[in-house]
DNA sequence: GTTGACAGGTGTACAGCGTATACCTACAGT
DNA sequence: ACTGTAGGTATACGCTGTACACCTGTCAAC
């Protein structure tokens, strides 16, 4: 007799949704592929998952448990820094993560769970509650490990000639943007829009905020 | 005879498109009940629009085009700080143009445009192109005048006995999460997640960033 | 004044989507 | 031996975006 198929789980189901999104893109997870995949017939998938929304929320649960937990040392500053970091190591890995957890309506329980972790950060440092929420507002989607870049997907060209058209008809309706893109920090002069959102970037983003919160705090800072 | 329809012209469909997604809500803006709006068959409309995304781009810049041009006048802070309170007015006022803008991938004329001018604020305060640069990352999608924030849009359950269990079971799994959601600055205990992007929250954190980047411009910042 | 191009609106059709509903089938507990 | 029930199947519905062929009214050129 042949082979017979692995049973589905909702893990599996998880799972190979995941990978097929790092694979393939999220735009191109439907349940009918993600069926396919898994060797099944589309509504086999709902024994599993209520319906796709669910399923969404699971693959952000699947993602966000990926979040190497904290070392517990230094002060709250380092603890939490760390932990972004390592989310947003994690986001690095599912590029298509960041647009999901923006997608949700209603926190995972994961997602609830480091956001506590997250708050108890600040707690444990000392930092006012109220101070905290403000901080935890300011910072934003920073704590998921990425920056929201707006128009961030899009590649340069990468024929020469168009590129430095590209770059002509920007600097006459554009001159600022240019010199500012032209400024950038990252490697050479990769030019206008390449994504742009390098490590030296988030990294001094993040520092300027926590930055900021800490010095509120050091004053005593109250609503 | 009987009263013709006005011809359709592509600023036509994009103004009925916003007011289908002001009134209807974003996700019911398909091709098909636009053109039902505007008593014609679905195929009219892409004589107008190539496509979905490009009606999605026009609304986009129809949206942007909102935004008051700053007055001119005062440091380079104050007046990023109006333009940036300007885009959030009009944020405002179209509740769904934040998930569309973060879902463009290629920047629309407009949007551009409204870059530019951001940029020119800092560059004619004096602060240098790479500076500019990483303001621009850090400040994030608050140029566009909304935080992403992740997780925002359940309303809390208005039934006070329901209300009270969640807090409980909220109190038990996530003391933090409810000890600074509580500590919420805003409208008195509204309790959890209450979408929470309050005017005060978003000033407070813009502010955080401005004082950051004007801290480090004072100070001479070099990459 | 006829012709021909063309802009703008129509009609039909297709592939893909999420999923409701009913059904089957193998195994577990009594 | 009987009966749930968990898990997989088959069919079908309404919705989506949009390709393609078609028609029709207007206007310019001859």
């Amino acid at each position: 007799m042949t082979q017979r198929r692995a049973p589905l789980s909702r893990d599996l189901v998880l799972r190979t949704a995941v990978t097929m999104a790092d694979r393939d893109g999220i735009e191109s997870l439907s349940m009918r592929r993600l069926a396919q995949a898994l060797g099944v017939v589309p509504m086999a998938l709902y024994k599993h998952v209520a319906n796709k929304e669910e399923l969404l929320d699971g693959i952000t649960d699947a993602v966000i448990a990926e979040f190497a937990p904290a070392e517990l040392t230094g002060d709250w500053r380092s603890v939490a820094r760390a932990r972004i970091l390592s989310a947003r190591a994690t986001m690095l890995r599912h590029p298509w993560a960041a647009g999901v957890i923006a997608s949700r309506t209603q926190p995972t329980p994961a997602a609830l769970a480091h956001m506590e972790s997250m708050i108890s950060d600040f707690r444990a440092g000392g930092v006012s509650a109220a101070l905290t929420h403000l901080a935890m507002h300011t910072i934003g989607s920073r704590i998921w490990g990425f920056n929201v870049e707006v128009f961030a997907s899009a590649p340069p060209p990468t024929d020469p000639a168009q590129r430095e058209a590209m770059i002509r008809t920007m600097g006459a309706a554009f001159p600022h943007i240019l010199e500012v893109a032209m400024a950038a920090h990252h490697t050479s002069d990769q030019i206008v829009g390449d994504g742009c959102d390098d490590q030296f970037e988030f990294e001094f983003g993040l520092d300027v905020l926590l930055d900021a919160v800490d010095r509120l705090h050091q004053r005593g800072w109250e609503p």
